[in-house]
DNA sequence: AGCAAGTCTGAAACTTGTTCTAGATTAGCG
DNA sequence: CGCTAATCTAGAACAAGTTTCAGACTTGCT
């Protein structure tokens, strides 16, 4: 239940230390880690995640594994923070090209979509993780909203959003979590999520300004 | 992996023949098991829920309780499905009086956020299970989706919703549940998740059919 | 180089969900 | 009532996440 202080613990608010920067060696083995991580998901889903094989794939003893991830949600969490990470400078290479900001988020978020259906597996490990972590996560599950909130907003071509339009694209993220989650155990088919997503997205249109992008 | 068929598998589609109805007895110990449950959920959430105790505090061998629910995760939602159905007829004696489709329903889900957050630890334990269950539960989970779909529209007062209606009545559910997570988790307050309801509620006005309730 | 503190390893132990087994109990039926 | 199949019980056993520990290795510092 308590996990004390790990590496990589950068801790945002200032009730530790900042976080001790890593060496090189420390650096690779965390890579190693969030690899196999990724590697075994992308097998086998959530369950193919088993601790003793990350840490073996990544060559590395298990309490060490745990020193860098206190749990498996929390390894990956940091798994899809990771991916989340490449899909964002990915998107930002290619921005959508629709004509106003409800459709340039749903075709976003559609890309994202399709990048998830080529690793099914991989999807469902992250995003079980995502919404099963508890208290002792939200640090981590908070750096990964707000990532997805940078690629909304990017999306969006937005600056300096309003509040309103804050709490838009909240309600846009619980959707495309909830809806991935209804995909992922086979209650929604991905026609649906498409559905879903375009609907939620005419939320934008709700709360656009007047005569501004 | 595979669990068999259990007591009360009613397998909705033909696959298997129909429910073995349970004995007075059988039915008083799927009561206890129940009850046994939302006790320990109520306590101390979902950690909180063991089979051991459950089995112990239900009167029932460890091997009974996996009899009737398959895993935790079927007991968890099982337990929620209950749960909701005693809200749904409380909700039907005193349906919400809102003006218009939109305001009826954020109230109603505003009530059941707020029954909810009497039971925080109850609540943890029922929506962690039905977010992380995997496709052996879908059958169940879909249950708790179609009870929460008829709340839905027993406050929007619809008899035969359109198919875009039920677009946002999906999306209205995934920001439901998905807004729970982040209040439960500790990433939003009560506050946010009231103004996350009332933002996708406004959807219900996109969709409205002119000149019908 | 040589020491102190911190880190990593390998292996065992512990916890809780899940499965299995042998024997006792119960339900349905002639 | 007495039989048979199904169900229930107690308890062991197994699986995977997590914790712990003694000893080896690194790192930073002087």
């Amino acid at each position: 239940m308590d996990h004390g202080s790990w590496i990589g613990d950068s801790m945002t608010a200032d009730a530790r230390p900042a976080a001790p920067p890593l060496t090189e060696r420390q650096e690779a083995r965390r890579r190693r880690i969030l690899h196999a991580s990724a590697q075994l998901a992308s097998r086998g889903g959530f369950e193919a995640v088993q601790m003793r094989e990350v840490a073996e794939a990544a060559g590395v003893a298990l309490g060490t594994l745990y020193r860098y991830f206190p749990s498996k949600i929390h390894l990956l969490v940091a798994t899809m923070q990771d991916q989340l990470q490449h899909m964002h400078t990915t998107l930002r290479k290619r921005p959508p090209a629709g004509e106003d900001a409800a459709q340039r988020v749903a075709e976003t978020l559609m890309r994202a979509f399709r990048a998830l259906q080529r690793e099914p597996h991989l999807a469902d490990a992250m995003v079980r993780a995502l919404t099963f972590a508890d208290r002792s996560v939200s640090p981590e599950v908070d750096t990964v909203s707000r990532l997805t909130t940078a690629i909304i907003l990017d999306a969006m071509g937005l600056e300096h959003p309003t509040p309103e339009q804050l709490s838009a694209v909240r309600v846009i993220e619980h959707t495309w979590h909830s809806a991935l989650i209804t995909w992922l155990s086979g209650r929604a088919s991905i026609a649906q999520v498409k559905i879903d997503i375009e609907t939620v997205c005419r939320l934008i249109d709700l709360t656009a300004e007047p005569g501004r992008g």
